[in-house]
DNA sequence: GTATGCTTTCGGC
DNA sequence: TTACGGCCGAAAGCATAC
């Protein structure tokens, strides 16, 4: 089963003040340029009939609500994490065992709890809907599922407040007229090659020769799709547990191919970078400098240590020198800068690693 | 060929 | 017509060792 919280950043926002809620509401995440620059996090379902959606630009979202009473609000990103984690300890407490998809989406396996019964996973989930709605004050869309592909696409199809089950027998029909996109891992760029091969649903798709598909998309992604257009999917359910890298990225001022420009922006990044380290009692192997460039280009570089090391010494000069090959390798001004550290390793373990060294 | 590890890009939320 | 965040994990692509 799959529970996705409506809207999550917005409806939070109108818990908070119900008074906006028969309005458009906008999370904005300002970059901080200029007054109005940044992009909309997440709009309320009054916001999306204008065409308002995740993503746009915030001044592209106020052309879009030109004359209509809104409201724009700053991302307000501690606090819905604060409500995320009430909502997830619900969720958990709901499950055999649990998977958390970012802030607001989690797989719940009910296989023992339902004894497989789909008439007992839909009480399960109008349940735990309730539990939200009463403790919180917030809805949810669930999709339930043999597996994690299934109940993903059925909790998209009926929403805000929705609940869809789908049982086995039940999954090729229900796929069969959906776009290939629905598929999780299909975005614009899949999606267009299929439309030029002539696919656009899923029903499409499942009458496609796997061999077809992985000389077309390689033997991974291949039959990947073949599996899914069936409904098939093995993935496994299972807890996550702290990240795996920590980061940070920020708009600059001005795009910008000055290293010196770049690193003063960058050295705060790594001193928030390494708080968060030291917060978590960890050193890092890897370290990773991002730049998103004028033309919105990503491009990265990355360096491994064979040791881990915790020093912010470290993490600065070796930032410094990545960005430094990186701009070698580009004529393009850089908009946003970004640092990140990997393979992370405990402290405890960062110390022996040091001092066996001396 | 297989396994492994590193760098870079892609895509979800 | 343009406009444009900040995270995260997974996969792709490549090199190396055996």
């Amino acid at each position: 089963m799959l529970v996705d919280l409506d809207y999550f950043y917005a409806q939070v926002e109108e818990r908070r003040d119900p008074s906006i809620k028969d309005k458009p509401v906008v999370v904005c995440v300002y970059s901080g340029r200029t007054e109005e620059s940044g992009v909309v996090a997440t709009a309320n379902y009054i916001a999306r009939k204008y065409g308002v959606n995740s993503g746009i630009p915030i001044v592209l979202a106020k052309k879009r609500l030109d004359g209509v009473d809104s409201v724009f609000i700053r991302m307000d990103h501690d606090y819905y994490k604060q409500v995320s984690d009430r909502i997830m300890v619900i969720l958990k407490s709901g499950s055999d065992s649990f998977e958390q998809m970012g802030i607001d989406e989690a797989y719940l396996d009910i296989s023992q709890r339902s004894g497989l019964s789909y008439q007992r996973a839909a009480e399960i989930a109008r349940s735990i809907k309730g539990e939200i709605k009463d403790q919180e004050g917030l809805t949810c869309s669930v999709g339930v599922g043999p597996n994690k592909l299934v109940a993903k696409i059925a909790s998209d199809v009926e929403k805000p407040d929705g609940l869809m089950v789908v049982k086995p027998e039940e999954v090729l029909q229900f796929l069969y007229p959906l776009p290939v996109d629905r598929v999780v891992g299909v975005g614009r760029k899949t999606s267009e090659r299929l439309e030029l091969m002539g696919i656009r649903t899923i029903g499409e798709l499942v009458a496609l020769d796997v061999q077809r598909l992985m000389e077309e998309f390689g033997d991974s992604l291949g039959t990947y799709l073949h599996n899914s257009s069936k409904g098939m999917d093995e993935d496994p359910i299972r807890e996550r547990g702290d990240a795996e890298s920590i980061s940070r990225i920020a708009t600059l001022k001005q795009d910008t191919r000055d290293i010196d420009l770049i690193l003063q922006r960058a050295d705060q990044l790594c001193l928030e970078v390494h708080e968060r380290l030291l917060q978590r009692g960890l050193g890092f192997k890897v370290v990773a400098v991002i730049a998103v460039m004028e033309d919105l280009a990503i491009r990265s570089r990355s360096k491994t240590f064979e040791g881990a090391t915790d020093d912010l010494g470290v993490l600065r000069r070796v930032v410094a020198e990545l960005f430094g090959s990186l701009l070698e390798n580009s004529n393009r001004k850089v908009r946003r800068a970004g640092v990140k550290v990997s393979n992370l390793v405990a402290a405890k373990k960062v110390q022996r690693e040091l001092t066996s060294f001396f």
